[in-house]
DNA sequence: GCTTGAATCTGTATCGATACAGGTATTTTA
DNA sequence: TAAAATACCTGTATCGATACAGATTCAAGC
């Protein structure tokens, strides 16, 4: 039978252009060692001349693998810059490997569960990457279960063995507050996480730890990660406002609450470096250098963490014991103080 | 032959159980024509039961379609919160299909072209996304040639016809001079995209059509979208020293380009709002609201975009003609004046 | 000359699905 | 009653690759 013309290459095409049989051209192409050197030459420069590239589909269906890493991302919610950072740093450490990465999005209101083991059930990829991981996340056990190789942005605290990449959250929250009341505060608050995410509890114990201490006092802010910025500035605006009580500083888990607490502490007529000092993550993400308000921070890089998270994931998919991926990371340095070279206006 | 155990069910499964054809039960659950009514819902009851789902590689290797949607996206630039908002558009608009979201990652220093060959080449989608269009870019005409359905955000002006779907640039630009000319500014910069990508040639030419239209003069920005914050406030900070000819109106392409001529502003010195406008696009993204910058502005819906261009494109990979899925958009209502309700400090 | 072994190469089955071309009954038609 | 039509179902080939179990060739060893 004759090859087809006007189609992408395959196997078959150069077994008829070199005379030899599919198998052959097959294990030339992949250095089998009972093929003969100037074979696998031969084949290989036919094989580059037409631009011959192995089909996915064919190799996947025969091997069982699938050659794709799926990252379950939640779509519905105020999708921050964070998100597409992390992405870039799964894609740089995808690059140079055979791996895809696809992404499988679920919301609110539908089971995460649904979204994981659709993967699982449809053989659509060869491990998952999760983020905003839950305490005792159903999802980590359920892949487990299944045997699905995965590793997570975060830890899950339910007593279950599983690569991650994590920042150092419970630290930093700790230092942060201990920084605030060196520089002279007596009352700090803390806008993170709801506690179910592993990722606020562990800021809540950090944070706990610091203030038991230290001794200082907290003033509780009932806004949360993922409330508006409109919410968290009404919330801090109101404490703020009350005559006894007063919190002079605050621990802020990302951007938005960043900009929120500023939001509320400038609404309330007061001035944030002055009145009230802020610790963030992320300071420079907001752009905040840029607009003169003085925040320290400390950057939770999220490129790194993506690039950490997919290369755990791929090790593992590879046969590594899932403790020698996990990491957890805290920066050397801390951010400059920003009112050293803010722009007063 | 017996049907394994402990694995995931495929249409052997189902046809061992049934005790029909593989060939029978396929048919059945697509209700082909040729079944019998009972025999359908039999086989459909046991695949719901057992919780069949077919597998994507046998149906995409037999049936050529891959059920994939690819995104080609740069990664090395500054990735911005655009680009995930971007993202959960496109997964919105692939929630209820079948159509799964592969990202196709490339960077600066390799061949755009090479991301997009490869795709074609290995079959490995049934249509792509781009961005990052640039004005006469050959991705395209390659994607044209090859038959591989596509759609653009943005468009080109190489006379190709192609779905896309566009924020009108050139009037935003025209509008955006406008505007300032009538707040009474006498000299404008730009701070928009190079010219080689057709987002900033419609920049360009909006503005310049404003600029004939009012008679006012131009102040250079050698700054591009894409410098970093530091370029454009250095720029920007040199042309407000100048003794003479300093511009009083600045319109800008993005976030970056915003706090960047902010900052270049204020280190000057000078006053944005009182000394110097600003018209921006995106100017909610970057938190300005609650940082108490003066800006003018209109909102680029990102999330709209990505949902209209993946509709779009699927259209076309479902036969529709391109033309019908072609969409500029432009906003009804500009963005409030954020001095109204600032935060001053 | 026959066996043995190493070096090379190849046919067939298989993964999970669908297309295509039949194959059985059963019923209708002449 | 035979032929034709209908309704319903099934075997085989196929997509592109690899695994597995042989083939084939040739030279060495006895």
């Amino acid at each position: 039978m004759a090859v087809k013309k006007n189609k992408r290459p395959t196997l078959k095409t150069i077994a008829y252009m070199t005379g030899l049989g599919v198998t052959t051209v097959s294990k030339a192409l992949k250095d089998a060692s009972d093929i003969k050197a100037s074979t696998k030459e031969r084949v290989k420069l036919i094989a580059e001349q037409i631009g011959y590239q192995p089909d996915r589909t064919g190799l996947r269906l025969r091997t069982g693998k699938t050659n794709v890493i799926s990252l379950a991302l939640r779509t519905d919610e105020e999708v921050t810059s964070m998100t597409s950072q992390f992405i870039a740093g799964i894609l740089q450490a995808l690059q140079h490997t055979q791996y895809t990465l696809v992404l499988s999005p679920y919301v609110r209101d539908s089971d995460p569960m649904e979204s994981v083991r659709h993967i699982v059930e449809s053989r659509g990829a060869d491990g998952i990457i999760l983020s905003r991981i839950e305490s005792t996340d159903k999802r980590l056990a359920y892949l487990d279960e299944a045997g699905m190789p995965f590793a997570t942005h975060g830890r899950s605290n339910m007593g279950l063995n599983h690569a991650f990449f994590d920042f150092d959250c419970e630290r930093f929250a700790a230092d942060a507050a201990r920084l605030l009341v060196d520089k002279g505060c007596g009352r700090l608050g803390l806008v993170s996480a709801p506690l179910n995410f592993s990722y606020g509890q562990c800021m809540r114990n950090g944070f706990d730890t610091a203030l038991q201490e230290t001794g200082i006092e907290e003033s509780r802010v009932s806004a949360r990660l993922g409330d508006s910025i409109d919410v968290i500035a009404d919330c801090v605006g109101r404490l703020m406002k009350q005559k006894h009580n007063r919190p002079d500083g605050f621990v802020c888990g990302n951007v938005e609450a960043t900009v929120g607490v500023i939001a509320g502490v400038e609404n309330a007529g007061l001035v944030v470096g002055e009145d009230v000092r802020i610790v963030a993550k992320q300071p420079s993400a907001s752009l905040l250098k840029w607009l003169g308000r003085p925040v320290y921070g400390i950057e939770d890089d999220l490129n790194a963490a993506g690039f950490g998270v997919a290369t755990s994931l791929i090790n593992v998919i590879d046969g590594a014991p899932v403790e020698d991926n996990q990491t957890i990371v805290y920066p050397e340095t801390w951010g400059n103080l920003v009112a050293d070279t803010s722009i007063q206006n």
